[in-house]
Order: structure tokens, then sequence, then C-alpha cells
DNA sequence: AAGCTAGGTGTACGGCGTACACCTGTCAAC
DNA sequence: GTTGACAGGTGTACGCCGTACACCTAGCTT
């Protein structure tokens, strides 16, 4: 059941997940759903298990930071091959087994790292969703901006107010083209920023373990 | 409208924010909102929009990082007087004019700060949701965990079983509380986490931007 | 006086989650 | 070998949702 649900989202959305769609799928009436989960948050609840099972456990002869950034990035990886976990990810609420195993294990790997239990608190907080691989999409796409695509003048008179109006979003977009403003609706390029946050984060954890952070000397 | 629909949320949630919901509210037929939104998403942006609106502006006379962080702080502290804000934002995915606004100008003061468009670019992406005074709660509650509250050794066991089974999460959530196991259900502190990771990564942005940091030369 | 338009109305459709009562096949205990 | 518990599938129904579509009305412009 679980297996079918995840391959539907995988197919059609998370939206399309819905009892009776699943219930269709799996060739049952709705109501039989029932019988294995209480209601459909706890579907969802099992499906982000899935995924979360998806990560690739923990390499102990790794040094923490390499150690953490390979399974933030293993569990990117999952993300990436669901989409709609992000946004079930971030629906959820209630802490399952695999969630918590998962959080343990991370936080172990800080706490063998030399981090104390309160600063691996605060690290882990920092780094937010990022632990699950993803981060918020603040602007996927700027709306196609310096670009002046297809047609009319009118496409570039709308050009011309972005341009006037949000002048540092325009260059913002157009640098994150290399320059090439003719390329502003591509989008940047998530996995490297992605990585930036990480490896700076990572970067700012190192620095406060080095020199013995502690919450209550602040 | 707009004011009903968000003095309905803020009262009781965004979900009791329903077309039908408003409408009554309103003293109308639900049909009659379609005059005003094209659908319900308008709705949400607009409300979104309300929020983004009360974020106070920029005072110029600041440097840019304590510019960027009073900004960020006062788009907490709005984001706070609304709880549901938070999700209504992440579920958006078209950018209003305001949320334009917003961005474009937080843009402007790393700009002005003396960050080339490039890293600015980065430093936003890596800011993340944090650009509208929030952070994903990640383990807003570790489900009551050493404590043994009220009851019967059955909770004990629970906790006992939680504790061997999760030990790290444990151990953070008893430095949350400052070493009292007793207090673990309260959660943390979410502003500190909050300024906390801001000010990492407000620090990480200072080093960059001093070294002269280029994605090129990376 | 004529006509446009902004905005309110009423009805209806298809979808959703799920409460509740019911049925059926399997299998353990007697 | 019968009985009874139980896991799991069924059918109907309720109340909610967003919104398409046709209609009405008051007020303003010309």
């Amino acid at each position: 059941m679980l297996r079918a649900a995840v391959g539907l989202a995988d197919a059609e959305g998370v939206d399309a997940v819905s009892m009776r769609r699943l219930a269709q799928e799996l060739g049952v009436v709705p109501m039989a759903l029932y019988k294995h989960v209480a209601n459909k948050d706890q579907l969802l609840d099992g499906m982000v298990d899935v995924v979360v099972g998806e990560f690739e456990p923990a390499d102990p002869a790794l040094d923490w930071q390499p150690a953490v950034r390979a399974r933030v990035l293993s569990a990117r990886r999952a993300v990436l091959r669901h989409p709609w976990a992000r946004q079930a990810i971030e629906s959820r609420t209630r802490r399952t087994p695999a969630v918590l195993g998962y959080m343990d294990s991370l936080a172990g790997t800080f706490r063998r790292g030399g981090f104390s239990a309160d600063l691996t608190h605060h690290v882990m907080h920092a780094l937010g969703n990022r632990i699950w691989g993803f981060s918020p999409e603040l602007f996927d796409e700027p709306p196609a901006a310096g670009a002046v695509p297809p047609s009319a003048e009118e496409q570039q008179a709308l050009a011309a107010e972005f341009a006037a109006r949000y002048p540092h979003i325009l260059e913002i977009a157009v640098a994150a083209t290399g320059g090439d403003p003719s390329g502003v609706g591509a989008g940047c390029d998530e996995q490297f920023e992605f990585e930036f946050a990480l490896d700076l984060l990572l970067d700012g954890f190192d620095r406060l373990r080095a020199q013995g952070w502690s919450s209550a000397r602040r």
C-alpha cells in the first residue's frame, strides 16, 4: 500500500494521492485503506518513512564533517528522487521512528565529532530542513526578467518595468547565469546553492566547536 | 476582504479560511468573493502580501550586517504575529510585487554592503526561509522523553525505550533545558535558535565578502 | 433614456476525508 | 467439525471543499 502511494506520488504528484484515488489504484474500495492506516495523515507519515528509509546509512569511518556532508547529500538524492517529499516532510508534524532514528544518528555523528550536546542541538537547528536534503526554493523562477524572449514590445515594456522596480533581483538573476542576460529564465543551479550553504554552515560549526562554544558562556 | 481573511486566519488558523467560511464572515455569498480574486491561491497571495507589508522598512543608516539582521528580525516579528503565515508563505509559489519588493530591498542591502551580485545571490539562497523570519521547527516537541510526567510505569517504560533507541536526541533535549531533565517537554527557545543560526550565517557571509569570494574562482 | 459595468446571488458539479454498519474468508480452540 | 474471533474488504452517506455558469441589480456615463 505504501509502495503504491509512493509510486502514485512519484508519477502524478502528492496531490494526486487521495484515499479514493489510491484505493482505485489498488483495485479496492476507499474505505478498505482505513484498515491499514488510521487516517490520511498517517498515510503521509508512512510515505515519508519510505523516503527516509532510502537515506544511506552513516559511514563510521569518516570524520564528522565529511560524514554529515555525505549523509545530507544522500538524503538530498533520495528527496530529489521523490519530488513530492519536500512538501510532505514540511507538512508532517509527527515524528515517526524512522525520522527520529535518522535525526538521532545525525546527532550522534556530531557528538562523536567532539560537539557538546548543547552545540549539537543548535547546529541541527541551524541546518534546519537541510538535513532532509532540501532548502526552500526562494526564487525558483525570477519571472523571466531581462530576457525578452518570444514576441511583442509589450513584453519588453514589462521587462523594463521589472528592471526598474526590482533592479537587484534582476542583477542577481543575471549573475546566476554567469552574466548572460538571455539565460535568466533558466533558474539557478540548486545543487550548487545547496552545497554552498551546507559548507558555509559546516565551516561555521567547525569554528564554534574548535573554540569550545557554549550557549551558557555566550 | 483581505483584512477579514487575515483576521479569520489569526483567530482560527489558515485551515479555517475557506471561501465559504470567509464569505459567511463577510455576510455574503461564497461566489461573490470571486469578483475580487480569481481563485483561492490569489487570496492566499494577498494574505501573504498583508504580512509582508507589515515588515518594517530598511534603515539606510545601518551597516549591511545590522541592517539585514534588523530586517529579518522585523520579518520574524510580523510572522509570529500571524502564526499561519509560515505555512502560507511556504505554500506560495507566485511572487507578488510586495514579496519581490522585499527581496529586492534585502538584496540591495547586501549589494550596498559590498557584496557582488554573484555572492548576494548565494547568500540569499543560504538564508532561505530565514529571510521571512522563520526556520523549520524540526523537533518542536521531542515527545516528552525523560520526563516521566504524570503516571504509570508504562510511561516510564516508554521513556526508557526512547532513551535506549534515541540516546542523542534525549541528550540534546536535556541540553536544551540547561540540564534539567524534568523540563524536557518544554521545547527549546526558538528565538535563540533563530538568532544563533542567523548570526552564524551572517558571520560566514562577512568572511566570504572580505575574501572577495566568487563562484567562478571556486 | 440607454447601456455598461461592478458586484452580489443561486444552483450545481465533482472531488475530498471519513463515520458507520455490514459482509466474508481464514484459522485457532474447543 | 463446529464455533467464534478477527483481519480485511464493501456500500452508503454526510458534510465539507473550490468553483463554473447563468442570472440579477444598482449606479454611473453618455
